[in-house]
DNA sequence: ATTAATAATTGTTCTTATCAAAAATCGTTA
DNA sequence: TAACGATTTTTGATAAGAACAATTATTAAT
């Protein structure tokens, strides 16, 4: 009963939310001249972080061959670094360039501020259990993701 | 200080959540034998409604052509009905089929279901400070959104 | 009665993404 | 050490997703 209505609710939510948020990202890709593709990619770096062409495919859900080609254009834009792994010459060390750096750390601290801007509208004394409800809501989503 | 970092938690916890919720989509989608985009038109309909195609556009984002397609597709599939609007005969009437309306009923029973199971995993007292929690944040970022 | 405006469709084109095949390299084992 | 199998990336072909422009059918307005 009490559960029902709950369950119904957030239903609603999460499915506004991901419409919200989707929106959210094209904004903010478009508004760096970057697709959404590339905008995720780079989002997925670690500032100084060095991987290869598979992992990123792996973070991203996406298959190695359509990954080549989003670094291809984050290649020629110049965000990214691009070299053979001397260590094995089959992989690719794919790494942030200096202009890729500045560029994810502004992207980063855009997507912070936003969710300032956001958490300013709401009462302070929710933030903790905002987040923290969150953070349960998405254990729970993963999990059942896996068993699915 | 503590605002900055709940911002930085919250936009790390929003990433997340989006990418599982679309794999969310992706997986129920699948589950029954419908493209993403019919999935989430489908989704848009309420159980007895009628509208047009373009209607249909605006609450989708997309383009009328585009959403000629997909129509089209669960019209072959039969899950809705497409007819001539009597009023003015440049309209599509669009309603769900009957079998279109279990469909949706089912869809939506799933879905509610997903995020019953979800909140089983979490606390009863957090529930309701969850889902107002989450109304404002969905209040907040659809006023950004509206400003940017 | 003609012109302007609106809704849907069709054809074309671009982007996004996958799959299969090829090329390069590595590890293992006969 | 030569050969075979496995792995990583890339390339080419192809399918699906989406937008845009042009077309058709209809309505509204002057």
């Amino acid at each position: 009963m009490e559960l029902n209505q709950h369950a119904e609710k957030l239903a609603n939510l999460t499915f506004s939310l991901l419409a919200n948020c989707q929106e959210k990202e094209i904004r903010l890709a478009e508004i760096h001249g970057l697709t959404q593709a590339e905008f995720r990619c780079l989002r997925l770096f670690g500032s100084d972080e060095t991987v290869n062409n598979k992992k990123i495919a792996e973070r991203m859900n996406l298959s190695p061959s359509r990954l080549t080609r989003i670094i291809d254009g984050l290649v020629k834009k110049e965000y990214i670094l691009r070299e053979i792994d001397p260590n094995d010459r089959r992989n690719m060390r794919v790494t942030l360039s200096s202009k890729g750096q500045s560029l994810v750390k502004q992207l980063n601290k855009a997507y912070v501020d936003i969710h300032r801007e956001i958490l300013k509208d709401i009462d302070p004394d929710q933030h903790e259990p905002l987040t923290t409800a969150l953070e349960h809501l998405l254990e729970a989503l993963e999990k059942w993701l896996e068993k699915s």
